[in-house]
DNA sequence: TTTCTTGCAAACCTTTTGCACACCT
DNA sequence: AGGTGTGCAAAAGGTTTGCAAGAAA
């Protein structure tokens, strides 16, 4: 884990003149790049949760030169960061959100295959009542609702 | 998609001698072998969905002789005949079950990574109440409890 | 005997990593 | 100036596919 996001940088340090071996001033994750940038505007700004291609594709209108490593090695740094949460629907494609949206589900269109933010939680209130075996605890839950966005029912 | 799934092998087709310019009574899936015999018993004797380097290692007891391509396509042969459903939790994992367990959830501990089968849904009776945006049909829901099992709960 | 199935290996695709250069601070 | 971050290309990991041999029916 990194001390500090980019997004949020840390005043420097003291500079108490003293030497180290290690050098824990210079960390990973701590320098505001415009690739960085366009990859933490293009999830902000999203309405849902985003593949890396969607991320990709974003993000390049706002940096002409963004490569599909830098957008792997961004996103693991803002997941493990505790920036973006990453999560999986049953089609198998990871997506990415921003982390700070709170506690939500999703609904998966079974025809355009957009994912949508559902506001609220439905489940927090009958979450005592499920019955699990004996001994389990449960500590979350995910819920995807899947079906026809508007615009999709519409089309029918 | 096949006509018949060879765990329930359809009867021959009469002969009536008429010539076809299509052999349909010859296609792919309705064949039983040790393999395939093999893939179903592993996801069927599971008590909880299975990856496919599990229900590989599983199917190996059975038949010596077992190569993973044959896993595979094995595995897309239940899934497009409906014997088998596929499900994708949060470690991006792809798992399989018997298509026939009726409709249920899944428990996912955070520790072993182990999957169970919890039985009912407590979602049923809630379902209307779950806000969608306007215009949004619901035709299917997925719950994935996270937490630890009864016996990684214990070793704490 | 015919045609489907399988195993092997090559092909594919997505994600990760090594490296030299670019750029932040 | 120093060291992190980036792009490119190669590597790695997992899944799919072509093909000749093997096995159901």
């Amino acid at each position: 884990m990194h001390g500090q996001s980019f997004l949020n940088p840390r005043q420097g340090p003291p500079d108490d003149g003293a030497l180290v071996l290690v050098d824990e001033s210079s960390q990973v994750g701590e320098r505001r790049t415009s690739q960085r940038e366009a990859i933490t505007a293009a999830i902000r700004q999203s309405k849902g949760p985003l593949a890396v291609e969607e991320i990709l594709h974003r993000a390049r209108k706002m940096t002409r030169t963004l490569g599909i490593a830098t957008v792997y090695r961004t996103l693991k740094l803002l997941t493990e960061s505790g920036q973006v949460h990453a999560l999986t629907l049953s089609d198998g494609q990871i997506r990415y959100e921003a982390a700070d949206l709170g506690h939500h589900h999703h609904f998966h269109c079974r025809a355009c295959g957009r994912v949508f933010d559902l506001p609220g939680c439905p489940i927090k209130r009958i979450e005592q009542d499920i019955p699990v075996p004996e001994g389990f605890q449960i500590e979350d839950h995910e819920l995807t609702l899947n079906g026809l966005c508007a615009a999709c029912a519409a089309s029918d």
